[in-house]
DNA sequence: CCTGTTCTGCGTCAATATGGAGTTATGGAG
DNA sequence: CTCCATAACTCCATATTGACGCAGAACAGG
């Protein structure tokens, strides 16, 4: 619901914080002159809110802009610098780690692999020493990272818990959010992997313009992660998107089928150069597919329908027998695209609710 | 997302005004000190807020309390009778229209029956004799009807025409809202009655603690209701919870097998007396609605489901299999409870819809 | 060194909210 | 009937925040 708190003077100069900074932010540089016009707040408003985020640490002037007629504007910078997120995707054969900054820009990945039946210690620690690994090697002192996000596959609940995972040996109850955050010694936060694949894809992949979105991750393993209203939906226990149990959808088994004798990408290239057999098993596995991502389609009707995951990687032979079943199935049929992302996608994602988290508890926006 | 506009005085008093209606709307009735106290605004902010209000015509000081101690205090009350909205349900074999003041208590409701065959234009016509009826018996005149809002079968995209609907002959592609908002002059608006089921259950049934809500509407036909962070989702062409719609989940024949040679009631009737060949069959159909109910369960993983519609009223002989049923299917379990309401839920959702649209475009809030 | 341009610093004004000092209206006790 | 306790009312002073306008400062170019 809306908040329902008396609204004083400071609240308003709350608001002109978040609305300058996130100015100042889309501006890169700007001069108070510049961020008046962009925000419509008087000069002299943006000069204070930014004196006061200047004390912060948050941002920074700059030096003047030479060789322009006039009184050279002082000009201001977000200190993208001033702090780091990061993000790691906890997977069954892979660790992805990424560090941003403030920005969100990411300047550096590491990524380790690790056995599929590693016992919850081992990949808890490969994701330890990734995670450091990835923060050092930029530079990074660890204390100057301001929260880590983790995402894994499985049902991660509220508290950063995985409460049920079918893939992974033994990582049902584990604690991910914890650990996390002691790595650097800051807030910690865990979610289904496919939940914080669609937020990467609604901050920097193709489903930007879209508020309710849809992501089907489908490789391995199959899940999906919602966007409603442009905020992830986790549902009460992180358990939202979580179609693929339900026998009558058939995820269980679908990769299996798909897989039968050979690797998936052996299957989608045979299919596309015409091979019969791989063909049908293409299409019967986009079928399987669509029923779920049909039911998901049924109950959200979302502006767009994400394919992700190994197996999107496939294009177009998979996407349109995907189409295809699914205008069958659907009162309202969304649009259909493939993951912008590759193996970067939850990693990014994880970076993303990190930086909304640091967004929302430390700039206090 | 978060409205990004810069902040000046009036905003606080936009925010101030909205805190004290809230608290005098909950108060019913009250002094400038308690809204002071409750609110947490002070006395004279309090008092400025409700002079501009009562200037508006919407709230109107009341005579003192007497016989306690001290200098009487002035005392205030929301006018709930400055406008009034009405909601109506333009069902399958009947309409039902309610009549409600600005506090949302229904002061009337109308109930005509209506032929299942009967063409569009007749419809309307019912349902706009109906509701002029409901206001006229009230006492009400038209002008002071400030929205309507109408609940219909089927799927109603946003601007309030019925994009297609299965059960009502002719119906597909009939503009709902316009007509409604003529009948009386005002803003006129339409939903899918199972979506403003679930409004309803929200606003004054069992499922007002919840904000995540899966309503299920069983009865002649079976639709499905999604709320979201305590507010509806209807989805791009609002066909949000179309579930029903997949072969898969086979709401479409559920209920005629249900009812094969006798009335739904008989049926549950007969199950309640533990007639082996009912309890089956009523098994049968709970089945079929829990895999249609955890196809929504496990994408939204929802707080609460709720069963509705005419079903509901047989109680624990259907719920106790549906909760059974959804036990096996779903991987987070919601709590499942029957409707509070009756055949007054569609309508009571729609005097909700016409409410917030009050509330936010007219009273400002 | 003058001129045009653009930004800065500062003073003023308006809207809103808070808090306290003193006043007023009422019920009840003597 | 008078006085007192009580609770609310009135009024005013003050603080925060933001908008606006004007004089002056800084710089480029002639």
């Amino acid at each position: 619901m809306t908040e329902l708190r008396p609204g004083d003077a400071s609240l308003l100069r709350k608001v002109n914080t978040r609305l300058t900074l996130s100015a100042l932010r889309r501006e890169g540089v700007a001069t108070l002159t510049r961020l008046g016009r962009v925000t419509g707040l008087s000069r002299q408003t943006v000069e204070t809110v930014l004196d006061e985020l200047g004390e912060r640490g948050y941002v920074r002037e700059v030096p003047p802009d030479e060789g322009v007629m006039g009184r050279p504007a002082r000009r201001f910078g977000f200190r993208a610098d001033a702090g780091y997120v990061l993000g790691v995707e906890v997977g069954g054969d892979a660790i992805v780690a990424a560090l941003a900054d403030l920005n969100g820009e990411v300047i550096a990945w590491e990524r380790t692999g690790v056995p599929g039946g590693a016992a919850p210690h081992e990949r808890l620690e490969a994701a330890r020493r990734t995670s450091l690994a990835c923060a050092d090697g930029a530079g990074v002192a660890r204390r100057r990272v301001w929260a880590v996000a983790a995402g894994t596959p499985g049902i991660v609940d509220r508290t950063g818990r995985v409460s049920l995972s079918i893939t992974l040996p033994g990582w049902t109850g584990v604690d991910l959010a914890g650990p996390a955050g002691r790595w650097f010694g800051c807030t910690g936060l865990a979610a289904n992997d496919a939940n914080l694949a669609v937020l990467a894809e609604h901050w920097r992949g193709g489903a930007q313009h879209a508020s309710d979105v849809v992501y089907v991750l489908a490789g391995h393993r199959a899940g999906a992660g919602i966007l409603i209203g442009g905020r992830l939906h986790q549902g009460r226990n992180g358990a939202a998107g979580e179609i693929g149990t339900l026998r009558q959808v058939g995820w269980e088994d679908a990769t299996r089928e798909l897989v039968k004798e050979s690797s998936a990408a052996e299957v989608f290239e045979a299919a596309l150069t015409g091979d019969r057999d791989a063909v049908r098993r293409v299409d019967r596995y986009a079928e399987r597919l669509a029923i779920g991502a049909s039911a998901l389609a049924l109950a959200v009707d979302p502006d767009l329908l994400v394919l992700g995951g190994g197996h999107a990687r496939a294009g177009d032979v998979l996407l349109e027998p995907l189409r295809r079943h699914l205008a069958e199935l659907c009162v309202s049929v969304p649009e259909v695209v493939a993951s912008t992302f590759g193996d970067e996608a939850v990693a990014l994602g994880a970076v993303r609710l990190a930086l909304d988290h640091v967004e929302r508890e430390v700039l206090g926006l």
